[in-house]
Parts: C-alpha cells; structure tokens; sequence
DNA sequence: TTTGGAGTTTGATTCAGATCAAAAAAGAGC
DNA sequence: GCTCTTTTTTGATCTGAATCAAACTCCAAA
C-alpha cells in the first residue's frame, strides 16, 4: 500500500483518533485494488472476509430474491461499506458492484474486529459510522416510500443546485441511466419525471440543468432535512 | 424504579456487560413509564432526550413526509429503539408510537451518551446493537422491495408456523389491521392475499391458521435467511 | 461518410397496490 | 339478548410505476 493511501485511509473519521501501533497493525493486512466498472464485488450471503473501503469511483450495494434485484445504497469516496457485516461476523445482507472504475482499499475483517476489541477508540468511531450509516439508510427508506418518483427528482435537482453552489445552471455528473437507477426509478420514467418538471421551470438539456424559478421547483419538492440533509 | 425493572434492564446484551457503578449511574436518571394504546411517544424532527426501552406492549415506528405516512418499524419486547440518534444527539428521523398498552424505560441520553464516553464494554454492546439494527433495518427494505404482499403474508406465516414449533395449526397473535401494517400493506390487500394463499394450502378462519402442505406454501415464499432471519 | 451500438425518448400496455364504497361479521357495552 | 361501533371482507375503480416496443439521437470505429 502506497503512503498516500495510508494516509488517505487514517483521515478518515473512522481511523482518525485510532492508536498508532493499532492502525499500524490493522493497516498493514490490508490492500488496494482497482477495479473496472460493473465488477461484483461481493456477493449477498458470503462470509465477510475485508471491510472496503471507496477511495475513488463509485460502488453500488443491491440485493436480489428469486430472480429480482433492487438498488440499496450508492457508496462514494470515501467512505466503509459493509462495515455491519464485518463488525458481526456474519454475511452480507448485500451485494455490491462498482459501477465506474473504482480503487478500494481492503481490509481483514479480522483485523478490523481485532483492532475493533483492542482500541476504544476505534470501537466508539464504529459507533458513530454505523449510527450514521443506520440513519443514511432511513432516510433513504423515506425518500423511496414517502415520494413519488418526480418528487424525488425535484429534490434531487435541488441538492445538486445546492452542492453547485446555488447556481441556476449546472450540469449533471451522472449519466442519466445511472442516475434512474440512483433515484430508484427506471430510464424510461426518469425521460418522463422531467418532462413533468418543466411546468416547475426546470429545463434539462443532456447533461445541462437550468432552473428558471427555483421557489417554485421547491414548492413541489418540499425538502426536508429528516430526509434530505445527508450530514445530520 | 422497581427491583424487577432494572434487573430487565440490565439484563439485555446493551447493558449486561456494563461496569456495576457506570450503571447504576445510568440507570439512576432513568424511569418507566405505561402508556394507552396510539399514543405518539416521539415526533420525528425532535430532539433526542431519552433512550426508549420497550419491556411490555409494542411500538411502531412510522415517517411522515407531506401529509403522507409510512411504516417503518415494529419495536417488541425487550429492545431499545431510537439508539442511533440518542448516540449520535441528532433529531430523531422516525416518530414512534404505542400499538397498545405499552410498558417503556426511559434513559435520559446524556446520560446514556456519558456511559458511552465512560464504559468501555458499554460502547461495544452499542456497536452491536446498531450493527443489529441496521441488518434488521435492511432485511426490512429487502423484504418490501423485493416481495409483493402476498410474498410477504406467505413469509410471515411460516415464520409464525416455525415460532410455534412447527405446528400445522395455530393462531395469529396480531389483529389483522395490525397485522396489514406490520406487512407493509393495507387491510383491504392482507384479506385479498389471505384469500389468494389458499390455492396454496392455507386457510386462515378469524385467528386461526392451519397449514395443509407447508412445502407448497414454502415453494411459494421462498424463505432466505437474509430477509426472514432477525437474528442473523 | 457510413455503420453499428449504446443511450434516450415516446407511446401503449400491464400490474401491484391504494383508495373508495358498501356489505357482512365480530365484539363491546348496556 | 340487543344496539352500536369497530373490523373484516368484497367489489369497483384509480394510480404510480414497470414493462414492452419502437423510434430517435449521439457517437465512435471502420
């Protein structure tokens, strides 16, 4: 493992307030690996052998059941997945698949759970990830059962706003297949929902977004916080 | 606080390993409380003051976006619900509510977060019981997502048939309505699925269930442990 | 420039489930 | 036992979204 990834990996939260001769000794099992798009990494029902770690591209966790998939998270740099599976010892609930190029740094569960007994530290960062990845996934729940698949991408279209510094034009960094599959909808209704946005005065041309009247695209969206702020 | 109480109490895997003085400490600010049946404990947005403690009763856990509403979860004796946000001293994201009469033990969250910061032992239960939740939290979404409701209803009876030792007949111990909600669908839809097991061998007479040919049903389910298994 | 192929859009159809409405059954209280 | 209310069931209709099918738009490779 190059310096840079070491210390790309000990930034993080999770690692951050670790004791040294702990993260030397949990980092030093572990490994970095690139992969090409649309590889499955793991498998749902597999033992949890490496907690992974995205440190560029981007992984998508589904699940299947008799022949049906569904999308269950996106995972973006950087940041765990399966960190639950790894701390319990027991299978992946999830599958995952990168979906563009992606470097992961891998990690021994062992290691982890060892490291995971060993330092406080370590086990109160634990808690605060999952805690945070438990109520990602709630709110991920509500935006699925609460909004229609238009009110979704309204809310969408309003974070990237957000994230694009406010601007009335920008452009989306997702390919608009991925992005259907992001808001839990088919291609075919992602072309729809935004037709059906243009009376909100959004137009979306390719990859460009404009919104002529921002109030009144958040007037249909109505984002809240509960399900929208990814930080709290 | 009653003898009986804390003993509950400290015997559930979150509290058992506690250090004796750290807990007693906690436990000291705690309280227990009965509510009536559809009483809303908490509202989502609020500010997380207690850790709840269900020891009899049951509580739903339910979202609201725009007027809408939907299930979340269903809290049964004995478990804690809420814990990620108490730990995390964020605004609850999911409100709660008393199904029926319902027996709770509140722990006020500073003192359950200085516990945290204390006990060593204590932090690790809380890591478990999330990972805990959060599996618990994603074999739900998969459940729904993955199944229609008379895939679910098929699920939940041979678990309900497997709860009561395999029994060929038994008898449901929720009220249908409840019983609908708990599954995700409406009362009207539980009676129709109810009806449309029956080509598979299930007669289902007020509260009465009786299972003729459980491998037709079972051919029908589908059964995985990594949707039907809570304990996994 | 042409050709092939992936991605996108549009329209028609289907489907699971919700909703609305009303009848039937089951309890609860008197 | 008899009301009155709450569940449960049944039927009809509606709706959001998936699926199927076909056209259309970009491109990149030949």
């Amino acid at each position: 493992m190059r310096t840079s990834d070491v210390s790309e990996v000990r930034g993080l939260p999770l690692f951050r307030d670790m004791n040294n001769e702990n993260f030397e000794t949990l980092i030093r099992g572990g490994y970095v690996q690139t992969f090409p798009p649309q590889v499955e990494l793991i498998t749902e029902g597999d033992h949890s052998d490496f907690l992974h770690i995205v440190t560029e591209g981007s992984v998508e966790l589904f699940a299947t059941w008799n022949g049906r998939e569904t999308m269950m998270a996106t995972v973006r740099p950087i940041s765990t997945f399966i960190l639950a599976a790894t701390i319990r010892d027991a299978p992946y609930l999830m599958s995952a698949r990168t979906i563009e190029k992606t470097r992961l740094v891998l990690l021994p569960s062992m290691d982890v759970r060892a490291a995971f007994e060993v330092d406080n530290n370590f086990a109160r960062a634990v808690v605060t990830e999952l805690a945070q990845c438990y109520r990602a996934v709630v709110k991920n729940s509500k935006n699925i059962k609460l909004r229609t698949s238009i009110e979704r991408l309204a809310n969408y279209i309003i974070r990237q706003q957000h994230n694009n510094g406010g601007a009335a034009e920008f452009e989306l960094k997702l390919e608009k297949r991925r992005l259907a599959s992001f808001l839990g909808m088919t291609p075919e209704n992602l072309s729809r929902s935004i037709k059906a946005l243009r009376p909100y005065g959004v137009k979306i041309d390719g990859s460009r977004v404009l919104i002529a009247d921002p109030e009144d695209l958040k007037a249909l969206a109505k984002p809240s916080p509960l399900i929208d702020d990814p930080s709290s």
